[in-house]
DNA sequence: GTCTATAGGTTGATAGAC
DNA sequence: GTCTATCAACCTATAGAC
């Protein structure tokens, strides 16, 4: 019995996920993430078949947890949500993450068009998906499908990029802008997004 | 004299272009780029000196003129231009971009966190992001700057994304969205975006 | 300027001992 | 389950002939 916290499987998860968000999905080896978990590298095809399969468990580790606190906020909401509750339904479970060390990888996924469009949004993100544009529906009965599909397409690219970069958004605004200050992220995203939402047509 | 269109340099920079939009930067080998541009693979070191001098030369060759037009399109809104026209003036020189081929590779700049950070924004983006959020400083008075650049950020975050999804929005939305109508997405994007930068704090 | 050839290093994946 | 050792394929970059 040895006196490791994790098991080798949990180390390998947790290697990878860092170092996927730090570098990304092609650029980290298996050598880098056995390195890292202190593991031996035999070990990550032993536990998980390939490099693919790593990524995908690495992804739904994380995401579905995600989605499932995003259903139950939605319906937490009752059977009439406003916009402001979709919203947070929808952003406040991935932005409000409690480690620092999820949302690079977060980002990771949304920013990378083949691993995201294959692994997660077609098996995790388009139920989802679809869920939440019934609700928008309902919410802004005014505003027809495709414009509530765009919509929801630039509040998740938001999302994605604050995601992606919250490592660099100091660096790029002065330090005027904190994205670890999570809840002040959150407010500010929901009030843009919301504001967006809304939006008439004629400006 | 040879019968080929272009020389070999601009052989390899499209090329290039091409590969980095479609699979990444890391993904895509000089052989790859050669193969593509039907080039020798010593070609590309003899006159790039190495692959991040030639991805640096790929970026800076279809941004410098996007960041041109920026502020040609900034100054000709006048001394006091509106909030639409800056967003015009931000936004229409990278989404009604000429050709589909170039949105990929921007996508990937922007979603690229390490490439991005050292050589797109220091060198090419700092100056026109100080540049436009004193214009929305000036449209927007009752703003203060940290607003401002949370929502540029925002706004740069929903470009990005359908920059770099452009060609799995249809996908993703049953259709509904049409990413290639770039006339109709810009007016969706500066609608959506005014109307987020005109939000008010209590919703 | 363009080519061949190759050095020197890294990769993902596996075979087989323990 | 964990290890060592290794394969075959790939990579960037360069040296040197033409």
């Amino acid at each position: 019995m040895t006196h490791r916290a994790l098991d080798t499987k949990t180390r390998i998860l947790d290697a990878a996920e860092k170092l996927f968000g730090d570098k990304g999905f092609d650029t980290t080896s298996l050598r880098n993430i056995t390195t890292e978990a202190d593991v031996n590298l035999a070990a990550v095809n032993y536990h998980f078949q390939s490099k693919d399969s790593l990524i995908a468990a690495v992804i739904a580790r994380r995401v579905e947890p995600i989605n499932q606190k995003r259903r139950e906020m939605l319906a937490a909401a009752g059977p009439d949500p406003t916009l402001k509750q979709i919203l947070m339904a929808f952003l406040s479970p991935i932005i409000a993450q409690d480690v620092s060390l999820v949302a690079p990888l977060i980002g990771r996924i949304l920013a990378t068009p083949d691993v995201c469009r294959v692994q997660l949004f077609k098996k995790h993100m388009l139920p989802v998906a679809q869920q939440f544009t019934a609700a928008f529906q309902k919410a802004l009965p005014d505003l027809n499908e495709t414009e509530i599909l765009w919509r929801l397409t630039f509040t998740a690219g938001a999302m994605a990029h604050i995601m992606a970069r919250s490592v660099h958004i100091p660096d790029l605004t002065g330090g005027k802008c904190d994205p670890t200050d999570r809840p002040a992220v959150l407010a500010r995203l929901v009030t843009f997004a919301a504001a967006g939402f809304r939006a008439t047509e004629a400006m």
